[in-house]
DNA sequence: AAATATATATGCGAAGCAGTACAAAATCAA
DNA sequence: TTGATTTTGTACTGCTTCGCATATATATTT
């Protein structure tokens, strides 16, 4: 049995994905509700009415690339492979993402562009927070599988390396966003991967 | 001789302080002319006379930032202590820095704030993209001294070694934005000052 | 068919914003 | 003292923005 009423004409997850990159391209703070509009095919009483206010519907895209995000991360830290080529895949399909732009690379959404509200929005702020926490804990995970299985050694401290695998997620983020060329981030994911598999 | 006219009443110097301040806590789109109008002391046509438009305002800052925090860093890494002591005093005067706010934690200027600008605005870009690369060049420099030293492997790759230093910092200010705990970032400078001088 | 429920479309109004024109004030030069 | 020069203060204009109020469209229920 169908809802009563005027069906919905929009899909909430393509239109999230639209209203994502504006935000992308131009961070919350310059992305008008005028512009979310027209890229997803929604008047301004209809995401209203979707997703709340402009934060709201913000913070729903963000949330969407964070689990996106980290699915694909689970993917592809499965433990199926040795971690070294794991490793060196996350870090390029990452700055695949961050560089799949047409016009200037944009980078990781969140980083970018969350990193600006978080002190203003404590919202925000959660939601990046718990982003990077979630992701630092997949690689996590998965650097303790390595000293399980034996791919790097056992007195290594997974919490700590994970942290800096991160560190090296966070930089690409931003190399790419302050429009570093593809061979540098490839070359510093060459470096990364080198130094935490030894 | 005096300069004809009515006489400056505003230091350009602390009034950029000022305005650096509005723009690290809340971004430049978020940032109106006039609340660094009421920060920095100055009236609008002020402003707008001494350092033009919003953009060229915020690109002072960013430059005037920059320039201090290349000043800084490089007295910290200037050589005359050991390596991993004086990497560990740059991470540590980076965490103040970045917690150094009574409200929330604003990580680093560039990092957090320009970010967002650096994809719509070209000449953000480039501040951004300098300013990275400044920073990155000072401990690239560092490391080639300590290899030339002997205080790191002969065989090491300063300049990829400096990327991988520079990551950290870029993830420390990233980390603090989103809100880490300070011994968080303690412990991620930690490893990767034990990472980078083994 | 009428009533009801939900979604879409248009448009209005209050507020905020950036940039600037113009007048007032303060100093120097003559 | 008078005029020139530069900064400051006020106010204005044109524009954008957001949120909402109202009207219209399309479905289900009775």
């Amino acid at each position: 049995m169908r809802k009563r009423g005027r069906p919905i004409e929009y899909d909430a997850q393509t239109a999230l994905a639209a209203a994502r990159d504006v935000f992308w391209a131009t961070g919350f703070s310059a992305s008008s509700l005028d512009a979310l509009s027209e890229a997803t095919g929604m008047n301004r009483p209809s995401l209203a009415g979707a997703f709340g206010d402009k934060e709201a519907l913000y913070i729903a895209t963000l949330e969407q690339y964070r689990d996106q995000g980290a699915a694909a991360m689970k993917e592809t830290l499965s433990g199926a492979r040795p971690l070294a080529r794991e490793l060196a895949l996350l870090y390029a399909s990452a700055i695949d993402l961050y560089l799949a732009s047409k016009d200037a690379a944009r980078g990781c959404l969140m980083i970018g562009t969350a990193s600006v509200e978080a002190v203003s929005r404590p919202a925000v702020r959660n939601v990046l927070s718990q982003g990077l926490a979630e992701f630092n804990a997949i690689i996590e995970e998965r650097l303790r599988k390595a000293v399980r299985d034996g791919e790097i050694g056992k007195d290594t401290d997974p919490a700590a390396l994970a942290q800096i695998a991160s560190a090296v997620l966070h930089s690409l983020a931003v190399r790419a966003r302050a429009g570093d060329p593809r061979k540098s981030l490839e070359r510093l994911a060459r470096t990364a991967v080198g130094l935490i598999c030894p």
